[in-house]
RNA sequence: GCCGGAGUGGUGGAAUUGGUAGACACGCUGGAUUCAAAAUCCAGUGCUGGUAACAGCGUGCGGGUUCAAGUCCCGCCUUCGGUACCA
């Protein structure tokens, strides 16, 4: 009756040549911006798992469409990164010509799935015309700073301004300048000095920085990039370098980016990961002065309160006061530690969390105590966090209390915590002892009358802290946006001028990292240096550059004056819905907030924040299998082996060394048999002993001898563990249609769930009902009359459920919801037009191609998806007659049909009639009756 | 360790947010159709006892609140994410 993929590739080509999905400015009708992340187009093409959440999205989109909304919602690919540089490195083959490949491939799959994109609307990031753009919000950046008194981003010019007339200490800016000047002292600053001053202001800045390298693949990665010491792709060692880098001063909105988070409706997972990664803490920061210097060590503390308790000062190794306070004395020990630090890669020091370092020969002073606080370094104080020191207090830190110890210095008690039994130190409770004027506070109550005491006495003041730091955003790499910024002979940076951008990433083959940290854009000799003497900047920009604000771009993609013409930002304001990976929880969504604010601040977009609401789908997993093999030469040492075979014809034997002592409780039992058709199945295996690089194996028995030990795993697809499912083959046998319903159907959307066709099945035999509905025999009919007011009934609870279930996005619920009706209308042998035309508009969201063909061959011009979506009407869902549960004492033992009408009261009084009460209460009288109507008469006895 | 989710039949999952637990679907069992198979259709299917009517039990575990708890509160267990020497 159907051919699936006759009427997709007919539907497919009526809508591209129709424009059916593409979106203009109507101001006539209410905007909805519905937004899914874009993808980065990887040579291994979409998985099953990566449409979850564009079906999710179109689905809605297309509901929204149909009730009345001017919906934008388009499609574009992240395209500069970091695998089409690994390939090109591999292959030869251009990142530029991978990435074209790459993209068409994705282009293509994504509209074989039927997603109404406004192609129109495509960008790039790698497409010059996009990254213009990137790098002029860039240089915008690089000519603000952050004011934190007007609480906004304020041209540098302004700051100039105040240093010539007022020098720098009445502003209150986010900066990394710890030099106070006056004006008579800035203006006899030479320029180098004064720009020096101005890239310490801001937002967009280059300082010497200790970065995550990584030596493989020659470039420094942002913290998210590093996973577990090692780079996430590749799996790469990353050690600490200094080096000196662009960054973005995001801390400056940190303060914002936490509040806001308030404002958006995103899960409570989602926000609260932003707030540990934000992880601000409110403490004071108190300077300690140094005995026998003019110098003083600025600490952050939570615990001001304690600070009676402090008996020694730890520096981070790297902080800048070590070389200076050092003594001759203790000048070996120092150099020796240092060597000791630098040496450690990430990886190491954070396997061993071991007690280390050592004294500096120096001594603070304790500006409440006067003590004599001796001075160490250890690696436990960290450079990045706070001031990169700290006032040690082992009675009431766990750290500083092993350190102590381990160095024996004096411990001073100064928390009693008798009060809590069970507490531990790091809770903030108890009473202060031993600590003069807050003896007897409260930790709480101590901590206000420590910091008012630091700032009258002027030693100190109530400061918060972040976690979160300054983002790093140099890359030497080739596949990314060149920085519009070039160097005079004095090393000056200077943006690129407006009409001179882009800064087009010139072409070359020669993209392998170059030595020394430099990019391999330095060696492009002709391109760095220009004819003004001028050379140019050789990093490149971090991928989440271009991805920190394309959803602007979609808003008006091809705009040559602006990044996007205030016109279309006013109309389209900023994205309704937003739907990805929660991969990008934290880096992307800060990002991507951080320049959105910025660009508030400069009055460029109308809204604080980017994406008012969002969506993170989960994940379909794949099973990965795994075999238990044992190595012959050691019987008592098991290993596993992913159960194929790799490209070369070699097993894989990777780690799970001991994991024979879990297979009582994940393991699964290959047979004899199963391994007869495992080794047909992979003829690799041709006995159940095989060798291989690393040693000859057998398969593992169990005891009797009847079967081997097995394991499987449910985890992200992925090429390397062979466990991905490619959409075309199940759309070949189903029908995209059935396909997209089925995704949708395994589940709630921000659940992650293994993928399994078990139950496409369910799917696929609902739509051939549905279908059968619109024929008599082999012929195509309707029934013309009009529909009973029971078909009318089911149409329309259906219609309800569906339409409030999409505003919910539970969308396996609507797909149920469909199922009942069709059973029910099956049930009443009903075939009738005017119910089936409205069944087709409401499904047409979820079956794009087939609704169109239903709706065609039903006779209907235009597209279905042009229509109204339809909505129900309450009169033919009133019933005459209700169903109650009769609860006795909340349990539920009968059921009887009351009319509808009937009020409480009435209700209550005939349940107090019903002839078999006697049997439940056991005689005991009726002490109430609760009615809900409509819901259920309890009887309390 | 800390922070945040989640635990419901053989399986994926429903449950209008405190009101008939297990919708819908898969699977399984039996039956119809068929020379046979596939497909399709019909019936059954939480567990336990019973031929049955029916009864008891039942939403990870233990308490509690309530006429009523999968849903709320307290204490655990398991599991999945995030994060980690953050002062």
């Amino acid at each position: 009756m159907i051919d699936y993929a006759a009427i997709e590739r007919k539907w497919r080509a009526y809508w591209d040549e129709n424009e059916t999905y593409r979106v203009t400015e109507n101001t006539s009708k209410p905007k909805y911006y519905v937004l899914d992340m874009f993808p980065y187009p990887s040579g291994a093409g979409l998985h099953v798992g990566h449409p979850l959440g564009y079906i999710a999205s179109d689905i809605f989109s297309r509901h929204k469409r149909m009730s009345g909304y001017n919906v934008l919602h388009p499609m574009g690919f992240d395209a500069f990164g970091l695998p089409a540089e690994q390939y090109a490195l591999q292959t030869g083959i251009h990142p530029a010509v991978s990435t074209q490949q790459n993209m068409e491939r994705y282009r293509e799959q994504l509209s074989a799935l039927g997603f109404s994109f406004d192609w129109s609307r495509e960008l790039y990031t790698c497409d010059p015309n996009y990254y213009r753009w990137t790098q002029w919000i860039f240089i915008q950046l690089y000519e603000h700073y952050y004011d934190n008194k007007h609480q906004k981003a304020l041209p540098i010019t302004s700051l100039v301004a105040t240093f010539e007339s007022t020098g720098n200490s009445d502003i209150d800016a986010a900066n990394s300048c710890d030099t106070i000047f006056s004006a008579a002292e800035w203006m006899a600053m030479n320029r180098n000095q004064q720009e020096d001053i101005l890239m310490q202001y801001r937002l967009a800045f280059k300082k010497i920085g200790y970065v995550n390298w990584c030596e493989e693949l020659g470039t420094v990665l942002a913290n998210d990039q590093v996973k577990d010491g090692v780079s996430e792709r590749g799996g790469f060692p990353v050690v600490q370098k200094a080096m000196s880098q662009w960054y973005l001063r995001i801390t400056a909105y940190a303060d914002r980016l936490l509040y806001d988070l308030e404002s958006v409706d995103w899960s409570h997972a989602l926000k609260t990961m932003q707030r540990n990664w934000i992880g601000r803490s409110e403490g004071a920061s108190v300077w300690f002065a140094i005995e026998g210097s003019e110098e003083k060590i600025e600490i952050f503390t939570t615990r001001i309160d304690t600070i009676y308790g402090a008996t020694y000062m730890v520096l981070a190794p790297e902080h800048d006061l070590v070389r200076q306070l050092t003594t001759e004395e203790q000048q070996a020990d120092v150099n020796a530690y240092l060597a000791y630090t630098s040496a450690k890669s990430e990886v190491e020091r954070m396997a061993e969390k071991k007690v280390t370092g050592t004294f500096i020969g120096a001594y603070a002073i304790n500006p409440f105590t006067n003590d004599r606080l001796p001075i160490y370094i250890g690696e436990y104080v960290l450079k990045d966090y706070g001031t990169g020191a700290i006032m040690a207090v082992p009675s009431d830190d766990d750290r500083d209390k092993a350190f102590a110890q381990k160095f024996d210095i004096p411990i001073i008690d100064v928390v009693d915590k008798t009060d809590y039994p069970g507490a531990t130190l790091s809770d903030k409770v108890g009473k202060l002892i031993n600590s003069d004027f807050l003896n007897g506070l409260e930790v709480k109550d101590a901590i206000k009358a420590a910091t008012e005491h630091a700032e009258k006495i002027g030693v100190g003041k109530a400061v918060a802290n972040y976690k979160m730091r300054d983002a790093n955003f140099s890359r030497q790499r080739y596949w990314g946006e060149p920085f519009p910024i070039t160097y005079d002979s004095d090393g000056i940076a200077h943006p690129v001028a407006n009409e001179h951008l882009p800064v087009v990433l010139p072409d070359t083959q020669d993209f392998k990292p170059a030595a020394g940290g430099l990019s391999p854009l330095a060696r492009l000799t002709d391109w760095v240096t220009l004819s003004s003497g001028h050379t140019r900047e050789t990093d490149t920009m971090p991928a989440v550059a271009g991805s920190s604000w394309y959803y602007l771009r979609y808003m008006d993609p091809s705009n040559d004056e602006n990044f996007a013409s205030p016109e279309a930002i006013n109309y389209w304001q900023s994205v309704d819905l937003y739907v990805g990976g929660a991969e990008h929880a934290v880096a992307h969504l800060l990002y991507a907030r951080f320049w959105h604010k910025f660009l508030y601040d400069k009055g460029l977009v109308p809204t604080t924040e980017p994406f008012k609401k969002l969506i993170n789908q989960g994940m379909i997993q794949g099973t990965i299998e795994f075999i238990y093999l044992r190595k012959n030469q050691d019987a008592t040492e098991f290993v596993s082996a992913d159960l194929v075979d790799t490209d070369e014809g070699v097993a894989r034997i990777p780690v799970h060394v001991d994991m024979v002592s879990n297979y009582g409780s994940k393991d699964s039992v290959l047979t004899k048999e199963g391994l007869a058709k495992f080794i047909e199945w992979r003829p690799i295996y041709t006995e159940a002993t095989f060798t291989t690089s690393s040693g000859t194996y057998t398969l593992q028995e169990f005891p009797d001898s009847e079967s081997f030990v097995t394991l499987s795993e449910v985890g992200k697809m992925s090429k390397s563990k062979y466990n991905v499912i490619n959409p075309d083959e199940v759309i070949g046998q189903y029908g995209t249609d059935c396909f997209r319903m089925y995704e949708m159907f395994l589940g709630p959307i921000e659940q992650s769930k293994p993928w399994d066709t078990k139950g496409i099945d369910g799917v696929s035999k609902f739509l051939r009902k549905f279908i059968d509905m619109f024929y008599d025999k082999e012929t195509f009919s309707l029934d013309e009359a009009s529909p009973s007011p029971e078909e009318l009934k089911v149409l329309h609870t259906c219609i309800k459920k569906v339409n409030a279930d999409i505003e919910a996005f539970s969308f396996n619920t609507c797909i149920s919801a469909m199922m009942i009706a069709v059973n029910e209308l099956r049930k009443l042998n009903c075939r009738k037009r005017e119910i089936l035309l409205p069944f087709v508009q409401m499904i047409a969201p979820f079956a794009p191609f087939l609704s169109e063909e239903l709706w065609e061959r039903s006779g209907q011009s235009a597209s279905v998806h042009a229509t109204t979506y339809p909505t129900h009407e309450e009169k033919w869902l009133v019933e005459s007659n209700v169903t109650y549960p009769i609860c006795f004492n909340g349990k539920k033992r009968a059921t009887e049909s009351f009319d509808a009408g009937l009020p409480p009261s009435e209700l209550e009084a005939l349940a107090r009639e019903l002839d078999y009460i006697d049997k439940w209460t056991a005689g005991k009288p009726i002490r109430k009756v609760i009615v809900v109507p409509g819901r259920m008469i309890n009887i309390v006895s």
